[in-house]
RNA sequence: CGGGGUGUGGCGCAGUCUGGUUAGCGUGCUUGCUUUGGGAGCAAGAUGUCGGAGGUUCGAAUCCUCUCACCCCGACCA
């Protein structure tokens, strides 16, 4: 392709929308354009990014046996109402009605219409194994639709759902799934980490996400891995084993109220009160699906939503607002503890809370916090469990390792979903016994626009992207330094021609620009090699070569380039 | 949804507090000449519903009301 025979209109200064690194240079090398929050349009450069990272996942998952098909993106609301998500992930869905008021879904996933499609055509456990595919576009209402590619309120996304009779071969399915995703990874060279997630909203029975490592902003997730085994879990998901038990007291002592004037805040209390911050245990208020629900942490941790979600068996878990802690504690914000409040209501207790004797909390009083409690003896939980972040520095659960936290970018996952969507659609087979049984279901997505970024995320420098060779959009970009010259057009055509014959997919910067701009230009858009015409070099009968990923200059002979990139291309990532 | 912020030529911004010529600057764009190994120089030129609607005023980018869009933050304070 040349330059002045495609579109890529670069920006010399950064859009003042973009936060990210990897969405100012999405902007800046002119590879997408937004239209509207969290909806891109995506530039020829893009669109050969996407084409390449789709051929990849396509080839891999056509090789691991699964079948590619198209499904709708509108879909008629009745399936979603059937499966009961269009009550669970309401809010999440674009939602519109046709002429005749009928209304209608625009598809965020397809676990409905896959299950709708073989519950009319499978009778038979002869006819499984099947893994249905496909690459389209999605559509989200995003709460807060952000970071250009990263969080879209329309996207590209791989998704294959399978279908199996039995556990074991359940089992193989999500195995070639998982070894199908990180074959597509690595080719696409991004090294990513498989990490145990939390089911969510999609429900089912485990998850895993695949991660890539970043240390940039760009990392949204937070990953907790064992140093010794290969524990990885992501932050709603990992737990520890308490083996570092605090300091505490070995006999209970009496109740008392003590004033805590100003001390609002963990810190104010614990120094107020000269105690460490684990002896104050914070009672939160929270609304599960509307009703109010506290939770007991101890003071240096952190309360995992999640965790308490799945306690409490809620669907929707929110802080309480401050009118309703004052309702349900019956004072102001700051002093809630789990006796004497107000209402009566649910009290979860974290484990670690268990643990300490004399501990401190908030007394439902302005500016007063109780001292020396105890549980079970001063108050009752409702129920106890884990319901706290799992901290660094704390013991794997599976080893003797200790944790510790990364940060990453999900760009793939896998959920066993067991019978979820298959009773709720009624879905069935005839099996070996002449028994009806519901299919046994995997869903797995891998975001096809979102991974790019993720990619320029990783690999960029101040200049800026370093792409991948096989996810970038041209392997070599050839540079005339003067193409108004003609021993610099000529030789620059030569070899434009040659390696493009040869099947290497080249970029021809024909533009009469100066060679600062080039460079620059170059440098921006991150194609792996560059390859640069000019004077110095030609008259040795040698073209400069620059390795886009590591500076690295060197000169190739003119009348072998075909062999020399090629060879170069093999040693890249 | 709550909180904060921003809307001014393609892009980045100033001007708004304290209303007053013809709304500026940088960059980009067009044309010409020169230049040509890391975002050139000189000259000439084009490009604005100042997000929108309404209002106050002799006069509004600037003040008031409403509205729309976009960006950021969001629960250790319980």
């Amino acid at each position: 392709m040349r330059w002045s025979k495609t579109y890529i209109p670069t920006l010399r200064e950064v859009p003042s929308e973009a936060e990210l690194i990897s969405h100012q240079l999405l902007l800046r090398a002119g590879f997408i354009r937004k239209l509207a929050a969290g909806v891109y349009i995506y530039l020829p450069l893009m669109q050969r990014v996407i084409k390449k990272f789709s051929d990849i996942v396509r080839d891999e998952m056509d090789k691991s046996g699964a079948l590619e098909i198209t499904m709708p993106v509108l879909h008629p609301a009745e399936i979603w109402q059937e499966s009961n998500r269009y009550e669970t992930a309401g809010k999440e869905l674009m939602k519109l009605k046709d002429r005749h008021q009928h209304d209608l879904v625009l598809g965020p996933t397809h676990e409905e219409i896959v299950t709708f499609l073989l519950r009319g055509e499978l009778r038979s456990y002869k006819q499984l194994p099947i893994n249905l595919y496909q690459i389209q576009v999605k559509f989200r209402d995003e709460i807060r639709p952000r970071f250009g590619l990263m969080r879209g309120r329309e996207f590209i996304m791989k998704d294959a759902y399978t279908f199996d009779a039995d556990d074991e071969s359940f089992a193989i399915a999500y195995k070639k799934m998982v070894d199908a995703y990180f074959a597509i990874f690595k080719k696409a060279g991004l090294d990513t980490k498989k990490v145990e997630s939390d089911t969510g909203a999609m429900g089912g029975k485990a998850a895993h996400e695949f991660m890539l490592i970043v240390d940039t902003a760009g990392g949204e997730e937070v990953i907790l891995f064992c140093d010794k085994c290969d524990y990885a879990a992501n932050v709603e998901k990992a737990t520890f084993r308490e083996t570092n038990l605090p300091e505490t007291d070995s006999e209970m002592k009496a109740t008392e109220d003590v004033a805590t004037p100003n001390a609002g805040t963990i810190e104010e209390v614990t120094d107020f009160l000269k105690i460490k911050a684990h002896r104050l245990v914070k009672t939160l208020i929270y609304l599960a699906d509307g009703k109010p629900v506290a939770a007991m942490v101890r003071g240096d941790r952190e309360l995992n939503m999640t965790k308490l979600t799945n306690q409490v068996g809620a669907v929707e878990l929110e802080l309480a607002p401050a009118e309703v802690v004052e309702e349900v504690t019956g004072c102001p914000v700051g002093y809630a503890g789990p006796i004497g409040m107000a209402q009566e209501i649910p009290l979860i207790v974290d484990n670690e809370v268990t643990r300490i004797k004399n501990f401190v909390v908030g007394a439902n009083k302005n500016e007063v916090h109780t001292i020396n409690v105890n549980l079970d003896r001063d108050f009752k939980a409702t129920k106890i469990g884990d319901i706290i972040n799992a901290p660094v520095g704390e013991q794997c659960p599976n080893c003797d390792g200790i944790l510790h936290a990364k940060k990453g970018i999900e760009v793939g996952n896998t959920f066993m979903l067991g019978t979820k969507y298959s009773e709720s659609l009624n879905a069935t087979f005839t099996d070996t016994d002449g028994n009806e049984k519901p299919f046994l279901m995997g869903s797995y997505g891998i975001g096809i626009t979102r991974t790019p970024q993720a990619a320029i995320e990783r690999f960029h420098d101040e200049k800026g992207i370093q792409w991948p060779k096989n996810i970038a959009p041209f392997l070599v970009e050839i540079i005339p330094l003067n193409y108004a010259k003609d021993e610099h057009k000529e030789a620059a055509e030569r070899l434009y021609n040659e390696l493009t014959s040869n099947g290497i997919d080249c970029l021809l910067d024909d533009r009469t620009e100066r060679a600062g701009v080039k460079f620059n230009d170059a440098d921006l858009i991150g194609v792996p090699i560059q390859l640069i015409i000019g004077d110095k070099s030609l008259q040795q009968g040698k073209i400069e070569v620059k390795n886009r990923q590591t500076g690295e200059k060197s000169l190739f002979d003119i009348n072998n380039m075909t062999e020399e990139v090629t060879k170069l291309l093999g040693q890249i990532n």
